[in-house]
DNA sequence: ACCCCTAACTCCTCA
DNA sequence: AGTTAGGGGT
């Protein structure tokens, strides 16, 4: 019922193709310096470290092009003498001194040859100790690790607690998950019947882990009747199946509108001439600010008349009430719908249609709640339409980080209250060392607001974490590629801006370390597969004029500016959407585009049959490559092949070749659908913006050990280290939750912005470090950055600070020149 | 109508 | 720095 997201699409992450080619190679540098080191393990402390340098030169297992990368693109102060290490002082002559002693992170502290030598290994030691500040005494109460399967105390409490509505306030890493999957099992084994759970998320990411758990935790069959899925995903199923009980101008068959395509739209409805938009300055009044006011409006419960109707007494803006009211009906023309609407009408929905309300509700007896913290208050109303038998949330306010599209952690208040809920608390936390998980503590804790009082306990572990201070991105970027290649276990790199990851992304490729970038679009993003997606929305709805108007020209059919705007006008009196008007072309538009459009409209028409006809895929013939036939995979491909589209990308655009192998990669995702499951197609793909990293095993034996992704993105994954990249005022706290704020606005904001920290800082299992740089280019200029706030929050004894030294800049600049000059293809383009 | 180059704008986070 | 929108040439 609640079609879960294929397999093979996990498989899929933003700029696979390109992650993919380029690490290639690194990947089997990287494979030979693990063999060398299951030879020969790396020590583990500074002393067997130092020996094992004198003893050997050649010991640090990295191969020669890596050393020397890492060697002159970082420089290190001697913790002896303080002096500069010169750039010529490879490698195998800086002595590790771990950081926080661990060996994960090795690169902080080193020795200069001379001092090296002349010191004992005591003396060394009391280097180490001087520079290492004394960890804090973890009382060394029995903090043991409790075994997969058995439960704690306040975990067995909250699984086989009775039906009643329940709220479980649950700490980063206390087993969260855990929980929910017993508490499931627990219901079914209670005799509830498994097709009357539901259980939401916010992330398909969350969503699909659940289900893997639900696996493993209960019989198949059982398993696979579990609903389970994000909110969006829910109520699009649920608007699907019954929107014709809706009064609603939207029938049967609607499109679906992400993010960017609601931006897109409003800046039609913006710039665009009268009939079709409001003939505005697109650079005065920016879409995206006018979407997210929009969006917010319909998160608050107004649409566009009620929201004219605030502004008639002077309290809205009229800019964005014309907006508005203009983006509302071009939506109805189009038959679409948008990520707002997706939930506001499905609450309209279960509120007006007793019927359905009576449906859903008589299906789900056990509503279970993810994240509750970011339920916004459209959701809310849709989980207490749904709530019949019991409702069981999970939440924690302090992990509270997306109130920019309307999440409101008070939500969990209204719940207590509407629901008369019990309140249990997960307060054991078994990821992160207990030295990180007070000084994460210590930053939440400096908030003004009302929190749940929560008492956590970690693990044992006496590594406060790192707070490292570099010149500027570009050293940042080095010092943590240099962190990642000789880090033991999985690293994350985590970042407040995706555009962070750039600069990171270019070391971790110079220094061989094979990487994954979790970027939320990304290979969506890319022309040629917005182009294939939009052949395929024109065909599943034809009346979605942004899908024509994005292939109409695509390949040139002499269809240009003037006819598209000529068509436009044409829709608008014909009523029936550009595809249609362009069927039909008539004179204003030139004969030839009009002729051109013919043959595209019958083309479509053909290929809408042939995929209305195939439900099922036909089994391929024994021998026959390629995708199989009746398959959506066959039916893309077909389509792009009819309409000259497959042509025009191969032999006509510079990169063909790439860009067809991405759209190869398209198919490969469509291949487990049918010609017939067009619209669950691209519904999963309107709903999967997030990419997930579980299956990639399925094509890498090995994945690759580090991850790069913005914080938001890592909320709910834990790793062995975690570099926090720019905790910097202007990036944690971002701008945009400072500027043109105060008061109690400007409270929130930053509020948010500590808890986003918090969040990265909790993903940490055995180490953590925070970095900054002095100074950042933005927008092409170097500007001085502080350091974040959030910073001096951690106590001093919980952190350690480090600087590492600028290399002079004139023969950095040197080598980066000729090591440009000498790049091959993989570097090329930088 | 299409192509190329310059100028201006942009970089928050996700379903 | 990197991307895209629009102006000018063909």
């Amino acid at each position: 019922m609640i079609r879960t997201v294929v397999a093979a699409m996990l498989a899929l992450r933003a700029g696979a193709l390109v992650a993919r080619a380029a690490s290639r190679r690194p990947r089997a540098v990287l494979r030979a310096a693990k063999k060398s080191t299951s030879a020969e393990p790396l020590t583990t402390n500074f002393e067997a470290a130092a020996a094992s340098v004198v003893a050997k030169p050649q010991r640090l297992p990295l191969p020669a092009k890596t050393r020397k990368t890492v060697a002159f693109n970082q420089q290190y102060l001697c913790a002896g003498c303080g002096c500069l290490l010169p750039p010529e002082h490879e490698i195998d002559h800086i002595v590790p001194v771990a950081l926080n002693g661990s060996d994960a992170l090795s690169n902080l502290q080193a020795l200069c040859k001379p001092c090296h030598q002349q010191k004992t290994r005591d003396q060394r030691h009391t280097i180490l100790d001087a520079v290492k500040k004394e960890p804090p005494v973890v009382e060394e109460k029995e903090v043991k690790r409790v075994p997969p399967l058995k439960l704690n105390d306040q975990q067995r409490a909250a699984v086989e607690a009775s039906t009643e509505p329940i709220r479980v306030v649950a700490g980063p890493g206390t087993g969260k998950t855990r929980v929910l999957t017993r508490r499931v099992a627990h219901l079914v084994e209670s005799g509830a019947r498994a097709s009357s759970v539901l259980a939401l998320t916010f992330t398909n990411r969350a969503a699909n882990e659940l289900r893997e758990r639900l696996e493993e935790e209960i019989n198949p069959q059982d398993a696979s009747s579990i609903s389970v899925g994000t909110f969006h995903r829910v109520c699009l199923t649920m608007l699907r199946d019954d929107v014709e009980a809706l009064e609603s101008p939207i029938k049967r068959g609607f499109a679906v509108y992400d993010q960017a395509a609601m931006i897109k739209l409003c800046g039609r409805c913006i710039a665009e001439k009268p009939p079709v938009g409001l003939g505005w300055d697109k650079s005065e009044i920016k879409p995206a600010r006018v979407q997210s006011a929009i969006s917010s409006l319909k998160n608050a419960g107004f649409d566009a008349s009620s929201y004219a109707d605030l502004t008639k007494e002077g309290y809205g803006d009229r800019i964005v009430s014309r907006v508005f009211d203009l983006y509302e009906k071009t939506l109805q023309q189009r038959n679409a719908v948008d990520f707002d609407d997706m939930l506001s009408l499905t609450a309209r929905l279960l509120e007006h249609s007793p019927a359905t309300r009576a449906k859903y509700a008589g299906r789900w007896k056990h509503v279970l709640v993810d994240e509750f913290q970011d339920t916004n208050g459209v959701q809310y109303d849709v989980l207490k339409l749904l709530a019949s038998d019991s409702v069981f949330v999970v939440g924690d306010s302090d992990q509270a980080i997306y109130g920019w599209r309307g999440a409101d952690y008070e939500n969990q208040q209204r719940y207590d209250d509407d629901f008369g809920a019990r309140l249990l608390k997960l307060e054991r936390n078994y990821r992160s060392a207990q030295p990180i998980l007070s000084a994460a503590s210590a930053v939440v804790e400096s908030t003004t607001r009302r929190r749940d009082a929560l008492s956590l306990e970690g693990r044992e572990g006496s590594l406060v974490p790192s707070i490292v201070e570099l010149e500027d991105q570009d050293d940042e970027a080095r010092w943590i590629a240099d962190v990642c290649v000789r880090a033991e276990g999985d690293v994350a790199v985590l970042y407040r801006t995706n555009a962070q990851s750039r600069a990171v992304e270019r070391e971790l490729l110079k220094a061989g370390v094979s990487y994954q970038l979790l970027h939320a679009k990304g290979f969506f993003e890319r022309k040629e597969i917005r182009d294939v997606l939009a052949y395929l929305r024109l065909l599943a709805y034809p009346k979605d004029d942004d899908a024509f108007e994005r292939v109409a020209n695509v390949p040139p059919r002499a269809v240009g500016p003037r006819s598209l705007e000529r068509l436009r006008v044409q829709a608008l009196e014909g009523g029936e959407g550009m595809l249609h008007a362009a069927a039909n072309a008539k004179s204003p538009v030139p004969a030839r585009a009009a002729s051109n459009l013919k043959v595209f409209t019958d083309a479509l028409d053909e290929l809408r049959e042939l995929q209305q006809a195939t439900s099922t895929p036909i089994p391929a013939e024994e021998g026959h490559a390629g995708p199989l036939v009746g398959s959506m995979a066959w039916f893309l491909l077909e389509v792009l092949a009819r309409t000259g589209y497959e042509h025009y990308l191969r032999h006509e655009s510079v990169d063909g070749a790439d860009r067809w192998r991405n759209v190869r990669e398209l198919a490969n995702l469509a291949a487990p659908y049918a010609a017939g499951e067009l619209v669950e197609f691209l519904d999963t793909l309107a709903l999967v913006q997030d990419q997930d990293m579980a299956a990639d095993d399925t094509e890498e034996k090995t994945p690759p050990k580090v991850r790069l992704m913005t914080v938001h993105a890592s909320k709910g994954l834990e790793f062995q280290t975690v570099i926090i990249a720019g905790c910097e005022e202007g990036l944690l706290p971002h701008y945009y939750a400072t500027a043109d704020k105060d008061g109690e606005e400007l409270a929130q904001a930053v509020d948010e912005e500590r808890r986003l920290l918090y969040v990265a800082m909790t993903r940490a299992k055995e180490s953590l470090a925070l970095t900054r740089a002095r100074t950042r280019l933005t927008w092409g200029v170097s500007r001085q950055m502080e350091a974040s706030r959030f910073l001096d929050e951690i106590p001093a004894d919980l952190r350690r600070d480090v600087r590492v030294a600028a290399p002079p800049s004139s023969s950095r600049r040197r080598r980066w020149s000729s090591s440009r000059r000498r790049s091959d293809g993989m570097l090329a383009g930088f």
